[in-house]
DNA sequence: CTACACTTGTGAAGATTTTCACAAGCCCTC
DNA sequence: GAGGGCTTGTGAAAATCTTCACAAGTGTAG
């Protein structure tokens, strides 16, 4: 298969949710163009983007929306439940740790992980926070395969590197350091930093004509 | 002047990233080739990224670290501190409130606002959590322009017309909902069920040869 | 001073992504 | 069951982004 862009699986995923909210209120079919204005792009795009894995539509009618929902968390992988780790117990950790929309949308998180004895034996969720010496066995015995990085970016590469030998193959990355991983391995990096400062690019160019 | 396309600008802050890495270093000039090796892209990449702006490097010789830094600093408009303003002090506006990345690279949190009366006084900082309905005489007092979202779903667009009505020109949204903005706000998404649902993707559709 | 090794800056080529535009298909009405 | 209003699916065109490749500098060594 024609191997798909990024920003498509993007759109995808943006697509799903919407899907769901027009499920949620009721709506049995959404046209290309309906979906693409929920989703500020354009009513080709949604069709191009849908046309890469099949023909989902009525032509004359649109798409039904339960259907596509069925169809799209197929595509992604969504038919499963993903359990995932959270390494690094920090704030931001914490904070995904308790994060309901990861539940909701299908990702179970078995464990939250930190290497600081202050926070190692701390309640979470039915459990408690336990000590990355842990994670190997852990996440070979229950066969994780994703994980969330909120560690310091100056441990980061060394607890992907841990990860990765124990299994993990998808790395949500928090940590603001660029990491090294396997080709096997996927990653994707959330940096506020990078974001904040393409805000700041936006304004300081915003007045030129 | 050309449109920079959104890519470039993330480049150029990694850029600038690993500049002061090396700066810190004591490296006192980089060649397009080495600094493409530590951000995982080509030369010609780097090379071309920073042509936009510029003629920075000497040929045969590489980027002066330090100079490169400054032309990036003044390109990505970070010669000047950027005020922010939080919206929403539940885990993750508290953890972002927090978190000392903000600071480092000259975005200053100003103010962190909630509508829950029961966080509304809470102590932050060197001041305290402060209620929304003074978000708008805030932020026009102290000429606020960017401001953090990190308020439930179901509020986010409600808030951001009244951040925008205030003066808000750039949003950093970390509330899973696609918001509207008239064209002269930015506004950038940070969704992670988004991120995750494309790890998903990834992992299942990674056995395909 | 000349030869040489190295690296930038940049048009042009190549690749990828988005948009266009329209034939084909579906439903509803008459 | 024919006609008309909509909407999909999709090649092809357009736009955008990345990579190539090389002339033009720059510093160093002899």
């Amino acid at each position: 298969m024609k191997r798909i862009a990024d920003s498509t699986v993007r759109r995808l995923s943006m697509y799903l949710r919407y899907l769901e909210d027009l499920a949620a209120r009721g709506r049995a079919t959404a046209s290309s163009d309906a979906l693409a204005n929920l989703c500020g792009t354009t009513p080709a795009q949604v069709r191009k983007d849908l046309s890469f894995f099949g023909s989902f539509g009525k032509r004359g009618l649109g798409y039904p929306v339960q259907e596509l929902i069925d169809h799209l968390r197929e595509i992604l992988g969504l038919q499963q439940d993903w359990p995932v780790v959270i390494i690094g117990a920090g704030k931001i950790g914490a904070a995904l740790a308790d994060y309901r929309g990861f539940l909701q949308r299908g990702f179970r998180v078995v464990g939250v992980y930190d290497n600081d004895p202050a926070k190692v034996g701390r309640p979470w969720g039915g459990s408690h926070i336990r000590d990355i010496a842990a994670l190997s066995a852990d996440v070979r015995a229950q066969g994780v395969q994703m994980a969330v990085l909120a560690v310091p970016a100056d441990h980061a590469q060394q607890v992907v590197d841990l990860a990765i030998r124990a299994g993990i193959r998808a790395i949500l990355n928090f940590a603001p350091a660029q990491l090294a991983v396997p080709p096997h391995v996927s990653l994707k990096a959330v940096n506020m930093a990078m974001e904040m400062e393409g805000l700041a690019f936006a304004l300081t160019h915003a007045d030129a004509p």
